[in-house]
Formats: C-alpha cells, sequence, structure tokens
DNA sequence: ATGCATGAGCC
DNA sequence: GCTCATGCATA
C-alpha cells in the first residue's frame, strides 16, 4: 500500500502563498558550530550499522540518549508510552488545512477575544515593566519584513537581526531573562483577560500589523513556555506585546464574546514513533545527531519505520536541541 | 502541551 | 537535504 509522502504527500492547500520576503534568517551558522559531535565512535559504528552496534546503541538508550533527548520543561514528557501503533502507511490526506479552525474572526475588534466582562476588570493595570513594543514592533515589521502570515499557509516571522538595535529595540529585548519575564507576564494577562492561547492566535490577524498574521494555539502555547528558539521568541515578542496592548485597552471599553467556531473537514492523522522505536531513534541520536540519508534508511529499515518518517525525527530532534528551554540561553 | 509534519529559503 | 518557523492532531 504505498508508503506515501516521499517527503511531499500533501500540497498546499491553498493557492495563494503569503510568501514573505527574502530577509536573512539570521545566521545560524555560529548557531551550528555550538554544537559539537561528541561522536568519535560515530563513524565505526555507523560506518557498518550492524546488529551489534546499533544493539550497543540501542542499550544506550536506556541511559544515555534519553537524557540527552527528552525535552519537556516543567512538564511531563510524556513518550507516548502506551501509544505503541505505526499508523505509518495510509494517513494523511491531500485535505486542506486552514479555513477552518481559524475561521473565528471575521471582521471582528478587539474585545471580542476578550472573553467575561468580569475578568476584565481585573486586568486594567498593567505596568509594563518590560520593555517598549508599540513602535519596535513596526520598525521591526517594515524595516525587516519580519513577516508572520496570512492565513492558510506558513507565516514565518524571521527575528529582528543586528540592526534592531539601532529601532529602539535594546539588547534587553534579547535577553533570555527579559524574554521569559515577558513570555511568562503575557501568559498571567491573558488568562486573566479570559483569552484563550487560540485565541490569542487569531486575535493577531486583526491587529493589521504590517506582515503579521494569526498564528495557531500551538505557537502561542510553544511562546508562554517558552519551547520556540530564542530567535523566535524575539520575533514574536512585539507582535504578542501589541497585541496584549490592545487587548487591555479593548478589555477597559467593551466587552463581548462571540463564539462562532464551526468546522466540518478531513483530519490527518498522525505518526505515532512507539516507545521501543523511539528509544533507539534517541540512542542514534546520541551518537550521531545529523546521520546521512544511507543511515537514516538504515535505522528506518532496522526500526521498521519510513525513512522520511525517521528523517523528519532527526530534524525535529535536533530543533528540540534548539529551543530555549533546552539551550543555555534559558537562564 | 507536545509529537510528527510541511514548506520556504538556503546550500 | 537541512534549518527554521509554524501548524494539525492528539496525548
Amino acid at each position: 500500500m504505498m508508503m506515501q509522502k516521499d517527503h511531499v504527500s500533501m500540497h498546499p492547500p491553498i493557492p495563494a502563498a503569503p510568501k514573505y520576503s527574502p530577509l536573512h534568517r539570521h545566521d545560524h551558522s555560529s548557531e551550528m558550530m555550538r554544537r559539537h559531535c561528541m561522536a568519535t565512535t560515530t563513524s565505526n559504528i555507523f560506518g557498518g550499522l550492524d546488529d551489534s552496534l546499533l544493539a550497543r546503541a540501542e542499550a544506550l538508550a536506556a541511559v544515555d540518549a534519553v537524557s540527552v533527548a527528552k525535552g519537556a520543561p516543567g512538564l511531563n514528557f510524556k513518550n507516548d508510552t502506551g501509544y505503541h501503533h505505526h499508523m505509518n502507511g495510509s494517513n494523511h490526506h491531500p485535505h486542506l488545512s486552514a479555513p477552518t479552525s481559524r475561521s473565528i474572526h471575521p471582521g471582528l475588534d478587539h474585545g471580542e477575544l476578550l472573553g467575561d466582562p468580569m475578568s476584565m476588570a481585573i486586568s486594567m493595570s498593567n505596568p509594563m515593566p518590560f520593555t517598549s513594543i508599540g513602535d519596535s514592533i513596526t520598525t521591526m515589521a517594515q524595516h525587516h519584513q519580519s513577516h508572520v502570515s496570512m492565513s492558510g499557509h506558513h507565516h514565518h516571522v524571521m527575528a529582528a537581526p543586528h540592526s534592531m538595535m539601532t529601532h529602539g529595540m535594546t539588547d534587553l529585548d534579547t535577553d533570555p531573562r527579559e524574554l521569559e519575564a515577558f513570555a511568562e507576564h503575557f501568559k498571567q494577562r491573558r488568562i486573566k483577560l479570559g483569552v484563550t492561547q487560540c485565541d490569542v492566535g487569531s486575535a493577531l490577524g486583526n491587529l493589521k500589523l504590517p506582515g503579521v498574521g494569526s498564528l495557531s494555539q500551538s505557537t502561542i502555547c510553544r511562546f508562554e513556555s517558552l519551547t520556540l528558539s530564542h530567535n523566535n521568541m524575539i520575533a514574536l515578542k512585539p507582535i504578542l506585546s501589541a497585541w496584549l496592548e490592545e487587548a487591555e485597552k479593548a478589555a477597559k471599553s467593551k466587552d463581548k464574546n462571540p463564539d462562532i467556531f464551526s468546522n466540518g473537514e478531513k483530519k490527518r492523522k498522525r505518526t505515532s514513533i512507539a516507545a521501543p522505536e523511539k528509544r533507539s531513534l534517541e540512542a542514534y541520536f546520541a551518537v550521531q545527531p545529523r546521520p546521512s540519508s544511507e543511515k537514516i534508511a538504515a535505522i528506518a529499515e532496522k526500526l521498521d519505520l519510513k525513512k522520511n518518517v525517521v528523517r523528519v525525527w532527526f530534524c525535529n530532534q535536533r530543533q528540540k536541541q534548539k529551543r530555549m528551554k533546552f539551550s543555555a540561553q534559558g537562564r
């Protein structure tokens, strides 16, 4: 039954791609160097990739790899144990994606996203101990074309490069400590305002900020929990900060609560890698975070997973390592 | 809250 | 094919 996706099985459901300007994605060259290979035995192990060696790597999973690869912050990082099925083959529908969950904001203004008026009362005061944003966001978005999207497709908010320092943003804005403080503040205010992460994501599209579109609940959640890359955090901060200002403002004057959610679409299935396989992957990752295509293929076969699933797993694992909470930048 | 995935841009 | 931002689906 054909193992679908060979990298691109799903085509963009929406034709009109927002596309963002050719802005530099910040030089990650140094970051890449930052991560050294801890595998001296790598070549040996993966050179032959024979059973004994693989077994050895897998054995390591029980100890080393696990601690290396796991990540969730103060949260529980359940390894999907007990969720063993591999639905690798027949999932994924060429479906569509977005017009659904995001369609909750036809043309609403602020206020509409704010939950109950009661909780809003307590939201008045906002000392705003965090560095300015109102203008820095504009500057950033316009001068650096830091695009955050449009709905429907991929929206990337690029972290403003160095030049941002000359536009009102100080190095304080990029300070992990400051980001953490803001993230926490943001979350607290959001909750007090009775707004969900999903609401915030949708609301961003109504802010009419140049190049700023909606974001998903996932992203808002990750921002609040600092599980985004440092650069991503920096890029989103001014945007979310701007939203928060609007929300606080709106909370004082209006109060509405229309909730028009309607849906009916095809759902795609999510591949789930069983715990045993995951352990092996973690073991491999510990010795070689960037296996070659050949290695990936070998590992995939060994674990009876589709090659692409393994490749993506490694990609995601690498990204995971770079997230704020896990990279020394956190504090 | 987080795992697996897509897609743009880059090499 | 990778990185990076981001999202859908699901635990």
